[in-house]
RNA sequence: GGCCCUGUCGUCUAGAGGCCUAGGACACGGCCCUUUCAAGGCCGCGACACGGGUUCGAAUCCCGUCAGGGUCACCA
């Protein structure tokens, strides 16, 4: 497919001469790619009509919801929020629950980013119907027929102005504190037929009816809409020739026979424009219901993936304060140049892009898990469980009555309704979150944890514990049970993979542990040395009775024991219980690590 | 700023005019357990945004104020 991509452009004899062309040229190659990519996914424009007709038009209407993501990046849980109520909805009423790929922004679309959204979205479980994907930039052709029936009809009409022209525009009417309405310039036949001529480029805009708009909302209520003197019309094809999602989204949406639209409510006010849209095409209106937005805790505003770079850039900040260093400092240090530092870091619009980002982690001490989670990935490599992702989402916004929270996906399928929805937004809570993954974790049977730790190893490629075989890896989790993510069984487990030459030592626990009251510690690492030495039987039993003892005759206490073993095994004071780790080392390790650490002193 | 949506413990919420001395969960504080980190057990702290109505009676209905959020793109 690259060959594809890259042929596509080479045969361009004039790159750039024509937007409209290569514009054309980008969508082909782009479909090419989806094509190609999602070869099991095969055409779909053909098997529209087949969805809308397997909808049983008699009885009971069945119920069919959507997920409509766009391709940009990872999904995040906002839209994973959004898939899971819409799939609960179909799954309650035995209903059909659909997907379809939003990729009509040709600059930020990506098919690596359907990827990422397919492998998020089946992590979660939330399976779809539609077993080939629907691509909105391989409907083109239906959405222009529309649009130049539209036109035809004098509905929609071609618009001339530039983008900085709107933008003054704009700028002007902020400036006398008025709100910018579009309006519609005269031109003459002249005039038309002349910019046609020129081929100059054009938007096509909805000629909204100006008249007051109402729907009902099945979250909201009754009556939400605008008044006549906010509509305006807007646009429905970029000049790059691909609808925009108002547009896109009306059609697909009553191609696929969609019944139920559950999205955010910051799409509340585009309903107007959608069901304008719906009127004038003669479709029917689907079910409205716009769930509450949510918030970050942090800043209390909608949870966007920018939180990630704010965090970052606010401990920058205190980096350089802290570490008395300057911008050229650190930018030397992560090698990015000093003006592109100075940019992102003064404002608070830029973002640093994927690969920069980790670049100046590195150099500040900040770790990926010190950023907030806001990707589903991102919840995965921290070693949640899906189920209790979902769960806690689910109670965004949602909840059955009464005082019922832990629930599993089918019961949650059983219990779900669209009257359970709220109308406040809700701020994200990482630490119940973190609860109810304890708790999953905790009541999770031994196939289920295994299962998910295994994924969580691939998903952190990285870890030396990838290649331990499941007994190994069973013997870890039931090691360190009580803990509240994966992630957990990792850091604390994770020594025990390291060769013993990699085990580095944290100064602060030597000091504490080992150094202190002249050496005690080292002193009970040699004393062990002799005492487990003789040990022949190096089972966790053995072990412990045979400390025991000697803590007994020595008048100690274990702890004065356990966390020099800690520290001369694994560097730190933190570790699953000391015994059943010495048994998982294996005697020569174990006696290695202690003469290793003895040497340090 | 215009328009729109929303306000119950710090957070997520239960609550459909008397079942409310406002319930649960997370967080927080204390105690217990404990070989580290966790987990666990018990106890505690803690809210109807404010002001007016309506009503015998209001967290619940109405109005206003205030506060928070969303949205004002050739992004979705």
């Amino acid at each position: 497919m690259r060959a594809a991509a890259t042929a596509g452009k080479s045969t361009d004899p004039m790159p750039g001469a024509s937007q409209d062309r290569n514009a054309s040229i980008k969508i082909q190659t782009m479909c090419l790619n989806f094509a190609v990519m999602t070869s099991r996914f095969v055409a779909f424009t053909a098997l529209l009509p087949i969805i809308a007709v397997m909808t049983p038009t008699s009885q009971k209407q069945t119920i069919i919801t959507r997920f409509a993501p766009s391709p940009t990046g990872y999904l995040h849980v906002g839209g994973a929020r959004t898939a899971l109520f819409n799939w609960l909805l179909a799954r309650h009423t035995g209903g059909r629950f659909l997907l379809r790929i939003e990729d009509t922004d040709l600059a930020r679309s990506t098919e690596q980013a359907v990827h990422q959204l397919l492998e998020d979205l089946k992590w979660l479980g939330l399976n779809w119907d539609n077993p080939e994907l629907i691509f909105q930039s391989k409907r083109l052709d239906i959405y222009n027929r529309l649009i130049n029936d539209l036109i035809a009809r004098g509905l929609a009409y071609k618009a001339y102005e530039t983008t900085e022209e709107l933008a003054a525009f704009r700028a002007q009417a902020e400036k006398s504190k008025r709100n910018y309405v579009y309006k519609r310039p005269v031109l003459t036949d002249e005039q038309c037929r002349q910019f046609e001529a020129e081929g100059r480029p054009h938007v096509v805009r909805f000629a909204m009816p100006v008249q007051d708009y109402q729907f009902d909302d099945a979250v909201l209520g009754a009556s939400q809409g605008v008044a006549a003197n906010q509509v305006q019309d807007f646009v429905i094809r970029k000049s790059d020739g691909m609808p925009t999602y108002h547009f896109a989204v009306v059609v697909d949406d009553a191609d696929m026979g969609i019944t139920h639209v559950l999205r955010g409510q910051e799409h509340l006010l585009n309903t107007v424009n959608h069901i304008a849209l719906q009127q004038a095409l003669g479709y029917q209106r689907p079910i409205y219901a716009h769930l509450p937005v949510i918030l970050a805790p942090e800043t209390g505003e909608k949870l966007s993936k920018r939180d990630r770079d704010r965090k970052i850039r606010q401990r920058t900040h205190e980096w350089i304060k802290s570490s008395k260093k300057t911008l050229p400092d650190l930018a030397a240090a992560c090698g990015l140049a000093v003006d592109r530092l100075e940019t992102w870091l003064k404002n608070d619009k830029t973002q640093l892009d994927l690969s920069e980002q980790p670049k100046v982690m590195k150099i500040i001490g900040l770790k990926e898990f010190d950023l907030p989670e806001i990707m589903v990935h991102d919840f995965r490599k921290s070693g949640y469980l899906p189920e209790s992702l979902n769960n806690f989402l689910a109670l965004l916004g949602w909840n059955p009555g009464g005082d019922r929270e832990h629930m599993t996906m089918a019961e949650l399928v059983e219990v779900f309704t669209l009257d359970g929805i709220g109308k406040a937004n809700a701020k994200f809570n990482r630490e119940k979150l973190l609860s109810f993954n304890t708790d999953a974790c905790a009541t999770a049977s031994p196939e289920r944890l295994l299962k998910a730790f295994k994924d969580f190893l691939a998903a952190n490629p990285d870890s030396p514990i990838n290649g331990a075989d499941d007994a190994a890896l069973a013997k870890l989790l039931s090691m360190k049970a009580g803990f509240r993510v994966l992630r957990e069984v990792e850091e604390k487990s994770r020594f025990l993979f390291l060769r013993d030459d990699q085990i580095t030592y944290d100064p602060v626990s030597v000091e504490k542990i080992l150094k202190k009251n002249n050496g005690e510690g080292f002193a009970t690492l040699k004393n062990l040395l002799e005492l487990l030495n003789p040990i022949t039987d190096w089972t966790a039993e053995k072990l412990e009775a045979t400390v025991n003892e000697f803590v007994t005759a020595k008048q100690l206490k274990l702890n004065n024991i356990a966390q020099p073993l800690r520290v001369a095994l694994s560097g730190g004071t933190i570790s699953p219980p000391i015994f059943q780790s010495l048994e998982f080392l294996g005697k020569p390790s174990t006696l290695a690590r202690i003469e290793r650490c003895l040497a340090t002193q």
